[in-house]
DNA sequence: ACTATACAAATAAATCGAGATTTGTAAAGT
DNA sequence: ACTTTACAAATCTCGATTTATTTGTATAGT
């Protein structure tokens, strides 16, 4: 118990940093503000994290392992019909993202793709198994054919999330539109 | 016959002049780079348009005037396969544009609103009016339902599109996809 | 229906130094 | 496991000046 302390502290710098960071970009964006949002001293953000950078790293690498960890929960919860799990990792994983506060989250991650190394491969790949293994699990994608169906079926909506993203400017639209596709993509 | 050369030219230059603004953006292009790629004396230019704005608007213009033209009259082929029109279609809409050379096309429009005005709602509406149009004629979409689900199935298909132009950037790459999510999409 | 040359006016790019901001670290304190 | 204060070194910002490029037009020529 006592040992959660620090963790959850440094849980919540990051949580903070990455929507600070959202706000004015990576470069315009300071480590006394952070440390101000964050409601810590610039030295204690140097203790917690060796520099700017690596900070930033880990603020992003964070949303994005919540972002999965939750993604693989429900994709796993078989009990649930495979059209309501999609729904919901979908808008968890990219339409989460959209929106005029949360929009620019995806925009630091985008512009700074140096600084993010592995992670921007990573965890889309993580993403997509998990949604394919969910897919093959539930029977979708093609009756007889296993693997290939759910592949294709994986790919083809996660081409739809990106193309939505890219039209519209709010959560809601996003999921109303990706609730059609769904529709159409699901037998 | 006399009164199709000037006619001629002005198409070609337009069409040379749409490349140079890719592959530099539009304010990095100067009018001497797009005369000479053009194969006419700088002067010449402002003899065949008012403005650098004006010329680019009219390349624009062209280009998409001729890819949803093309679209059009495809879609109206009611003989050959819903399938093979929409693979067309979208091709020439979007998997044209996809590419290390060609890539920058797309992008010189989208940084350039303010110069296209109306274009560019106009034609993408033109386009998705021509596709779900052909796709209530086949009869696909939604076996009784009609309209909706043709608008459905097209606002899908456009999304799709949109989303494999950010995955990818080989136009093979985009066909391939494209014709993955085709095959899901129709029935 | 153009080309070649030329030119004024506007725009953009390059340079530069002064001043401010920011990073990362240190030290002393609680 | 932090806070406060302090500081050197690096980086960024800003304005000013200069230099170069570009636009749009004109003029003479074919």
């Amino acid at each position: 118990m006592t040992a959660t302390a620090p963790i959850d502290r440094r849980s919540a710098v990051l949580a903070s940093a990455l929507y600070t960071f959202a706000r004015f970009g990576y470069r315009k964006t300071s480590m006394e503000e952070i440390a101000q949002a964050a409601q810590i001293s610039r030295p204690g953000l140097y203790f917690l994290f060796d520099s700017k950078e690596q900070l930033f790293r880990a603020a992003v690498a964070q949303a994005l392992e919540e972002d999965v960890v939750e993604v693989e929960r429900v994709m796993a919860e078989h009990a649930v019909p495979l059209r309501d799990r999609l729904m919901h990792s979908f808008d968890r994983w990219a339409g989460r993202y959209v929106g005029p506060m949360t929009r620019d989250i995806q925009a630091v991650i985008d512009e700074n793709p140096r600084l993010l190394g592995d992670m921007i491969d990573l965890y889309p790949r993580r993403f997509a198994k998990s949604i394919a293994r969910a897919i093959v699990g539930a029977g979708a994608g093609a009756g007889a054919g296993a693997g290939a169906g759910a592949d294709a079926l994986t790919q083809t909506l996660i081409s739809v999330s990106i193309g939505i993203k890219h039209q519209v400017d709010e959560r809601e639209q996003y999921r109303e539109r990706f609730a059609v596709a769904l529709d159409l993509l699901l037998r």
